[in-house]
DNA sequence: AGCACGCCGACT
DNA sequence: GTCGGCGTGCTC
């Protein structure tokens, strides 16, 4: 019997697959061989989901041939599980992915496995498929998407199970001879012999025990380690599981909205597709979820749930685990490694019916998922932008069709591509277009900063603001104000008539690039003269914008000297719970007032705010970005359920030296479907997602001159693709990446756009090619539909 | 990654 | 002559 094993080195180039022996002398016999196993659960390929289908033929990686005696256990072992194996001179750890017959290695070769690391595969087959998917479509290493599944700390085998001390009474001492024994007046000692006897008479089982360290805090160290060492007490360790999150179950009844009924009835078909459930905040989308993983679970079936890193707060947390008991396991990045371990075992035992998590939570080891939910899903912390680079989406969208379950995007704000996809008949829309509360979304008015600044007011604060502060604070409420701004680029604004430097090909505004004093564009790389006269008014009163948290707070401490200000922004986040202890610092005082970026904008509900100042919403408008207008859409939408959450009758106050502009007269009414319709007729005419697929190819190394060489290459290879499909590219350059070096390092990028409906054919085209330069010094890759070009 | 093999310069 | 530089290629 032949493993196919794939070696899991650190920082391998090595992926390709072994065939190894396995060992004959191992538990069982021949007869457990299942060889009618041969057909997978699913074929890829064949699916209508064009996705599954995309650059499966013909991969770069011979993935397919062995397929065809696919045998998943063989005595010991087991696909999926890891195993020990000689490699080289070397001993190595590696992943079984398949088992068969014959190899078409050379018998003398062909080395035996050393031993099994697991008792069971830890990879589920479901992943394996998912594995060669991700291969194919991302360009990955098969290690890569392997190492994804199991939690890092299992890998580096340095979990240990959890043990606790516990102190077991022991019987054979009696409690009443043994005070006897101890000194007159220790109080202590008293107490905790009372309190042991007390322990002992309110329990049914004849062995007591408690924790050591729940003794610990109740009396003095010493006390209770005399115990102990007079065998009153006797200690032992335990192994047992962590729980991140104890909890009460509530078997509160929940009630909900003809809309939301609505939506769970449509969800109950448990259809095999995308559904969109576009909610407005405070909508209940949560609720629709709960009811339909319920449902899920009577069904005898599990479910994932991803939620962004940022909004897994202990609040949601626990709603879920309340809801839902024992069945909920959760992952995400505050575990320590043994909770998470714990969890992941849970969930590959099948103790688990659902998963919460963030991002890599899709990729838990769960069967038989009858419900996958991404919620807010348009945030862009779900595609992987490092390393494997992945599209949340895109696995969910497989794991989906694999399951033949449905799988639901809920969002206050879908991404436009996501929208897109409903229009075009991908997926389905199920709407929530009312507050479960029935309170009015707050109210939002947009201040045009350019008459500020010619009423003379040069300050960052409009009048009207300050005046919604004053009132906001002396009625002991509180307010947020926001600040817009991400990365350290920054735009050029005409501060008289509010002109913004854009590029003549793109439409995407310009980034100003101090070093050289040019402005350029992140998408064409074309270079302009930075401005010193407005184009459009002839005003020199020309400003880079860019005002940071400090400042802010700086100048709002002058207006309101008596106030309590909090500041939350990445310096002041930095250290572990930064954010927890301002959160809960700025909840506590009232009246108060909270500076902050993005972070702010998400999760955690604030009772008491009433206002929202937007300081400067352009800046996030103004970035080199086709999705600027869209990201600039739905941070204020967020920002703006942050007030008058619960007694309703919020106010926000937008700041902006563009009032005219499109997103804000949309968000201004909430007109998702208005933005969106403008939104994607401007791609459609500019030629931006969802239209069509961008791809960067950037290569770097510490040598310009080997740069330039492997740059060119690649160019004229990739200009071969370039016309075989002339009529879909609508764009194709070379350029120095706008970062142009980055530690030490030279870039340069190859920029294309072309049609979406070829995307598959030509990225598969790209990879071959980009893969074949793979062995030389500069590092070459390729991001498609790129989060940033910096 | 590691490790061997291998083909050229400078040294006891 | 040989010791050692690291360029190339392989690991079932």
């Amino acid at each position: 019997m032949i493993a196919e094993v794939i070696i899991d080195v650190q920082n391998s180039e090595v992926d390709k697959i072994f065939d190894y022996k396995i060992p004959e002398n191992n538990n069982q016999s021949l007869q457990d061989i299942n060889i009618n196993n041969i057909e997978e659960e699913i074929k890829l390929g064949d699916e209508k989901n064009p996705l599954l289908n995309c650059c499966s033929k013909n991969s770069t990686i011979v993935l397919e041939e062995s397929n065809k005696q696919n045998i998943s256990k063989y005595g010991d072992y087991e696909k999926g599980m890891r195993v020990v194996v000689p490699f080289g001179k070397r001993i190595v750890e590696g992943f079984i992915i398949n088992i068969k017959t014959s190899s078409n290695i050379e018998e003398s070769k062909l080395k035996s496995i050393i031993k099994p690391m697991d008792k069971f595969a830890v990879i589920i087959p479901e992943l394996l498929e998912l594995m060669k998917f991700m291969v194919n479509r991302y360009n990955i290493k098969m290690v890569d998407a392997l190492r994804l599944f199991i939690p890092s700390e299992y890998r580096k085998g340095n979990v240990k199970p959890l043990f606790k001390k516990y102190c077991f009474i022991n019987n054979e001492i009696d409690l009443k001879n043994y005070e006897k024994n101890i000194r007159k007046g220790s109080k202590q000692q008293k107490l905790l012999i009372d309190f042991l006897q007390s322990l002992k008479n309110n329990s049914t089982n004849s062995l007591v025990s408690i924790e050591q360290s729940k003794l610990n805090k109740q009396f003095s160290n010493s006390c209770v380690n005399k115990f102990i060492k007079d065998k009153v007490l006797l200690l032992e360790n335990i192994e047992c599981q962590r729980k991140p999150l104890q909890m009460q179950l509530t078997t509160k009844n929940y009630t909900h909205t003809p809309e939301q009924e609505r939506a769970i009835k449509r969800l109950s078909s448990f259809e095999a597709k995308t559904f969109v459930l576009h909610g407005v905040t405070g909508s209940g989308k949560t609720e629709v979820y709960m009811t339909m993983i319920e449902k899920v679970i009577k069904l005898g079936k599990t479910a994932i749930v991803l939620v962004p890193e940022i909004s897994l707060t202990p609040q949601v947390l626990s709603n879920f685990r309340a809801r839902l008991g024992e069945n909920v396991a959760i992952l995400h990045s505050g575990l320590s490694s043994g909770e998470r371990y714990d969890e992941w075992r849970k969930i590959l035992n099948g103790e688990a019916k659902v998963v919460v998590g963030a991002r890599s939570a899709i990729f838990a080891p769960i069967k038989n998922i009858g419900l996958i939910v991404i919620d807010e899903e348009h945030e862009t912390s779900y595609n992987s932008e490092s390393n494997p680079r992945y599209k949340t989406h895109e696995v969910a969208k497989f794991r989906a069709t694999y399951n033949n379950c449905s799988l639901i995007l809920g969002s206050a704000t879908p991404s436009i591509s996501t929208y897109f996809s409903v229009m075009i008949g991908e997926s389905e829309l199920l709407e929530l277009p009312t507050r479960t509360n029935q309170k009015e979304m707050p109210q939002i008015q947009i201040v045009d900063m350019l008459s500020e600044i010619r009423a003379g007011n040069s300050s960052i604060f409009s009048r009207q603001l300050i005046n919604d502060l004053n009132e906001c604070l002396s009625n002991n409420k509180q307010a947020i104000l926001f600040l817009n701004r991400r990365g350290f680029t920054s735009f050029m604004r005409c501060n008289e008539c509010g002109y913004i430097a854009k590029c003549t090909d793109c439409d995407v505004s310009l980034v100003y690039h101090k070093v050289e004093n040019k402005l350029k564009c992140h998408y064409c790389g074309k270079r302009f003269k930075a401005l010193t006269i407005c184009p459009n008014c002839k005003s020199s009163y020309i400003r880079q914008g860019a005002v940071g948290t400090q400042k802010v707070v700086e100048e709002i401490q002058r207006f309101f000297p008596q106030i309590k200000v909090f500041r939350m922004d990445n310096d002041t986040t930095k250290n572990k719970n930064g954010h927890q202890k301002i959160l809960e610092g700025f909840a506590k005082t009232k009246p108060s007032i909270l500076v902050g970026t993005q972070m702010i904008a998400k999760g955690h509900d604030f009772d008491s705010v009433s206002l929202v100042g937007i300081i400067d919403a352009d800046q996030s408008l103004y970035q080199s970005d086709y999705k600027s207008c869209e990201k600039t859409f739905q941070l204020i939408t967020q920002v703006s359920g942050r007030a008058g959450r619960k007694e309703g009758g919020g106010k926000i106050v937008l700041q902006t030296y563009n009032p005219r502009h499109y997103v804000y007269k949309f968000v201004a009414n909430y007109n998702y479907k208005g933005f969106y319709n403008k939104e994607i007729n401007i791609r459609e005419i500019t030629k931006f997602p969802p239209f069509t697929t961008i791809v960067r190819i950037l290569i770097t190394h510490e040598n310009e001159k080997l740069v330039l060489e492997t740059t060119k290459e690649i160019y004229k290879k990739l200009c071969e693709i370039e016309r075989k499909y002339h009529y879909d590219f609508y764009f194709f350059d070379v350029m120095k990446s706008p970062h142009s070096k980055i530690k030490n390092k030279i870039r340069y990028q190859v920029l294309m756009r072309f049609t979406k409906s070829k995307e598959c054919d030509i990225i598969k085209d790209i990879y071959g090619i980009i893969n074949s330069f793979k062995n030389l010094k500069p590092s070459v890759f390729v991001e498609i539909d790129p989060q940033n070009l910096a």
